[in-house]
DNA sequence: AAACTATTTGGCTATTATACCAAATACGAC
DNA sequence: GTCGTATTTGGTATAATAGCCAAATAGTTT
């Protein structure tokens, strides 16, 4: 494999990863219906605001996200909304994998 | 959040998670071409016969791939191909990122 | 300008992931 | 059964990630 293709597929990895975290992938559903500022994330979740924060900028350097200050927040919104599109299919995933599971038991 | 909406997107996301590496993201793609067995990808990659092995594990794990001995070769395929029906979207990600990259050096 | 609020950044530690090597296992050929 | 090949497993060193705290920054209010 050369090395273009290493980047390649470096790059498309990093963006599944990104979103292969709870709380980041929950983030990035919620924001499939429309923006919200990091304080509104922040009550929702048990976690720091410092962690929320965090984990919103890997979704922005993934280039999930993008953010813009008004006022004293900062408001988050999907940048490519086609990005849950698959979740459907990771549904799938879990349906099949919870049916092998069962299948096994028996 | 709940409990139960907890542990469902972590579900989620280790289906994500196991996309999100390189070599893994490569292999996915090369099956859904068709089956491949362990020491085909062996061949194509630079690494050892133990980390492809355990590459395929973690998507094995996360029910994305299922593999089927025959003879001395381990075969892999896809368990459910519509987890790669998302890429067209991520590599949508990227362009979207290179344009943003190449507007802000404007 | 001082006080207050929202967010980000830096530092630290614990946990997890990755990749290699060596050893173990599974199967087929002889 | 012994030998050779394909694959997995266990061990280990290194690197990456996650989450918390404290400090820094940015904007608002007074």
């Amino acid at each position: 494999m050369d090395k273009k293709t290493k980047e390649l597929y470096k790059a498309k990895a990093d963006v599944l990863k990104a979103l292969g975290h709870p709380t980041r992938l929950w983030m990035a559903e919620q924001l499939s219906e429309g923006e919200r500022c990091v304080c509104e994330f922040v009550k929702e979740i048990d976690a720091d605001f410092s962690t929320v924060s965090k984990h919103l900028n890997i979704l922005k350097q993934a280039g999930i996200v993008e953010d813009e200050k008004r006022g004293l927040n900062v408001y988050y919104k999907l940048k490519v909304p086609c990005i849950l599109n698959s979740m459907s299919c990771v549904e799938a995933v879990l349906s099949a994998k919870l049916k092998s599971q069962i299948d096994m038991a028996k």
